[in-house]
DNA sequence: CTCCATCAGTACCGTACGGTACGGTTCGCA
DNA sequence: TGCGAACCGTACCGTACGGTACTGATGGAG
């Protein structure tokens, strides 16, 4: 189905072949309908129609197939970077908002939800780098993105912070409060999405007074 | 070693005997040095020194034992009630503070992160209830402990707010941010600790700037 | 002293998993 | 047409776990 020369479809980002991104997309639709215990490597294989042999020979071991879900997924995932344009007060309003409620629909994402909860499971363990990967891979790319937002509202005159770091930890606490944890948790995500557009709205106006200008 | 009357020693207040909540003490050591996969039940019992028997005698099942065990360290918890006396603003403050640090402390604590850590594990299977009373017996605990401070503040005309839910929310948020999740995916809480009283003191300045008298 | 309940210790069973090995098949390539 | 690489499907192995059954010891009640 495919040589030496992939032909770098949507998955082939990471050095992997179109047949292991197709395998490692049903390793995450396993992991997210069933939890981890679903994931077992027999299952993999029965689901994505590929022999055990060939999921070591690619992966090496299971932490190694693990890993690569978390690499393909973050793979998968392309932040859009801010535009570099002039910003209003309230046009920064609404890239905050938008980034909030995109902050909130990542966080509240089945993939998401399953990946952090498996990271977490595996925190224990000692050497076990699921769980940086997860923080490098999914915080730094979206903390870029509103690192790059907080920078174009100070550069506009809009935002007074010293700190752009304690400035993104207070707009992710005020957006993100402990929703993250109670979906991590199992509280049904259904009736909280309902929420997300008022909830980002509340939390980016308290930021705006924490840090907006006049403030 | 103990009768029908047990002797209400520190950890019968859940209808366990003594013996019992040793057992759930060695069981609980046993999950924060080595995580989920290391609380078997051969080796609770070898650890405790009792027979797998009488653990399912006790406790029904593994998941018997897991709830039992949420349970019983939440019986330890014991939240402190907020002095009724009357506030002033620097009084507020100093409670706030201590709150926030407090509730760090909590949630940085070995035993906390390996409990939440088993029960965002388990929080995948369908009718797992131990995600559901960790929000219970944890976050309705301090939660309500956080109310009544709030709402003190308000009585005496230092805070203003409608929504104390969303108050105690962007308290929550700011002081803990990403915190949390960060020391569940293993990052060492070692270093974090130390900068806990800062953070209470920086997150309690923002939330009085919100929601003070004069916001 | 005898009876009985409780419990520790251990052996045991069925199952399921991670990982490996092997036969059979497809497909590119000379 | 023949060769070899990749791969699927499956059988297999060792291990470890959850849960149960059995034995022997302890200790209190009558």
């Amino acid at each position: 189905m495919q040589g030496v020369l992939e032909s770098r479809g949507a998955s082939a980002a990471s050095g992997l072949t179109e047949r292991q991104g197709a395998v490692l997309e049903q390793a995450l639709r396993l992991l997210v309908d069933g939890g981890e215990k679903a994931l077992t490597t027999a299952g993999i294989a029965r689901a994505a129609n590929c022999s055990k042999e060939s999921l070591y020979k690619w992966f090496g071991d299971r932490d190694g197939l693990l890993s690569a879900m978390i690499s393909y997924q973050a793979s998968k995932v392309r932040t859009l970077d801010v535009s570099a344009g002039a910003l209003d007060a309230e046009g920064l309003r609404r890239h905050l908002v938008a980034f909030a409620k995109d902050l909130l629909d990542v966080l509240a994402g089945d993939v998401s939800l399953a990946l952090n909860r498996l990271a977490i499971g595996q925190a224990s363990r000692e050497g076990s780098k699921l769980g940086h990967m997860l923080q490098e891979r999914g915080r730094r790319q979206i903390g870029r993105r509103a690192g790059a937002l907080l920078e174009a509202g100070r550069k506009a005159g809009l935002l007074v912070f010293d700190d752009a770091e304690e400035a993104y930890g207070a707009l992710y606490g005020l957006v993100v409060s402990d929703w993250h944890l109670r979906m991590l948790l199992g509280e049904e995500p259904g009736e909280m999405k309902k929420g997300f557009s008022r909830r980002a709205e509340r939390a980016v106006d308290a930021f705006l007074s924490l840090y907006g200008k006049k403030g």
